[in-house]
DNA sequence: ACTGAAACTTAGCCCCGGCTAACTTAAGAC
DNA sequence: GTCTTAAGTTAGCCGGGGCTAAGTTTCAGT
C-alpha cells in the first residue's frame, strides 16, 4: 500500500475575520469557541516577532539567545520556533547568523506592539498597578479584536464613555 | 495503486485556544514572561469545566456530546480532554455515564464562570457590541488577574474612574 | 595559531489538543 | 425483540511548543 497520497491543506484564517456565524442553527457558543482557539496558534509568533523587533530596536540585531533569555526557554525551543517563524515567511535567518524580519514579520511585529501598547496603557488608566498591565496586557494582547481595541485607543484618547 | 489514493483534507479554520490555569492567584509577578506560555493546558480546563458545568445547569446532566456541540470538537477530542480532567481531579465520570464535576472542578468552574461574566459585563459596558464582547471576554478571561478582575467589576458597581 | 567558552544546531523524547477510522454500547422505533 | 442510529470508545497520526543531551561553530584572548 503505501502509495497513498497524503495531501493535508491547512487554512489558517487570517487575524480579523470575526466569526461571521453562518449559524447552522446551532447555538453560537461553538463558533465563538471556534474563534477563540484558532488565536493561539500565532500567538507565539506575535510574541517572537515582538520580541526580535524590540531585540533589533535595543541591540541592533537579534541574536537567539536575546530570545533564550526573553522567554526564558531553552536554546533548541528558540531553535524550533525561529525555524517555524521562517517557514511561515515571519523572519529570515542562516546558521550561526542573526535572525531578521522579513516584511510581513515587521508588520505583524508592530502591529502587535501597537495593540500591546493601547492594552498596556488602558490597563493602567484604569487603575491597574504598572506591574499587573505589564503581566495582563502581555496575555489579554491576543484575544482583543479590532472593534475592542478601538473602543480601548478611544478611552484613552477622549476618556471614560457616558 | 492499488491502493487508493488517500486524500485527507484537513480544514483547520481556527486553530487554537487560550491559555492559562492559575489556582489562582496570578503567576510570577517577577518574571514578567513565561507565565503566558505553558499555561495553555489549564485553559482548556477552564473552558470545559465551565461547559460542564452549564451542561448541568441547562440539562441536569452534562454528556460528552454537549461538550462535542459547545467546542466544536470531535467526540474523540472530548474523550481525551476529559481523561485528563479526570486525571487531574477536576471531573468523575465512567463508560458511558455523563461528567460529574468533582469539588474541586465545581470550584473552579464557577471562578472563571464568574470571572468570565465580569470581563464580558465590563466589555459591553466599555461599549463594545454584544457579540464581540461575548467572543473576545472567551478569550480574555484566562489571562485577567485578580487586580484586574478588581478593576473591572469595580466599575461595573460604581462606574468609571476619576 | 590555539584554545575555551559561549552561541548555535541536531536528534530524540514528552505532553497537549486536534483529527480520522473503526468499533462497541445504549436506546428508541416499530 | 430486533434494528437502526446516536453516543461513546479506542487506536493511531499530526503539529506545536517544551525539554535534554550531545555535537558543531564562532570568536575572544592569549
Amino acid at each position: 500500500m503505501a502509495g497513498g497520497i497524503l495531501l493535508r491543506l491547512q487554512f489558517k484564517l487570517g487575524d480579523e475575520p470575526p466569526p461571521s456565524l453562518p449559524s447552522d442553527g446551532r447555538k453560537l457558543p461553538s463558533k465563538i469557541h471556534q474563534r477563540t482557539r484558532s488565536d493561539h496558534a500565532s500567538e507565539v509568533a506575535e510574541d517572537y516577532v515582538e520580541a526580535i523587533a524590540d531585540a533589533i530596536d535595543q541591540h541592533g540585531v537579534c541574536r537567539a539567545v536575546d530570545l533564550v533569555k526573553h522567554f526564558a526557554v531553552t536554546h533548541a525551543t528558540v531553535n524550533n520556533t525561529i525555524k517555524r517563524l521562517e517557514r511561515d515567511g515571519l523572519v529570515t535567518t542562516a546558521p550561526y547568523q542573526p535572525v531578521e524580519l522579513t516584511a510581513a514579520g515587521s508588520r505583524l511585529a508592530s502591529q502587535s506592539r501597537r495593540r500591546h501598547e493601547v492594552v498596556e496603557a488602558f490597563l493602567k488608566k484604569l487603575g491597574v498597578s504598572d506591574q499587573t498591565a505589564a503581566i495582563d496586557s502581555e496575555g489579554i494582547e491576543h484575544h482583543v479584536s479590532k472593534e475592542t481595541l478601538g473602543a480601548m485607543k478611544r478611552v484613552l484618547e477622549q476618556g471614560w464613555p457616558e
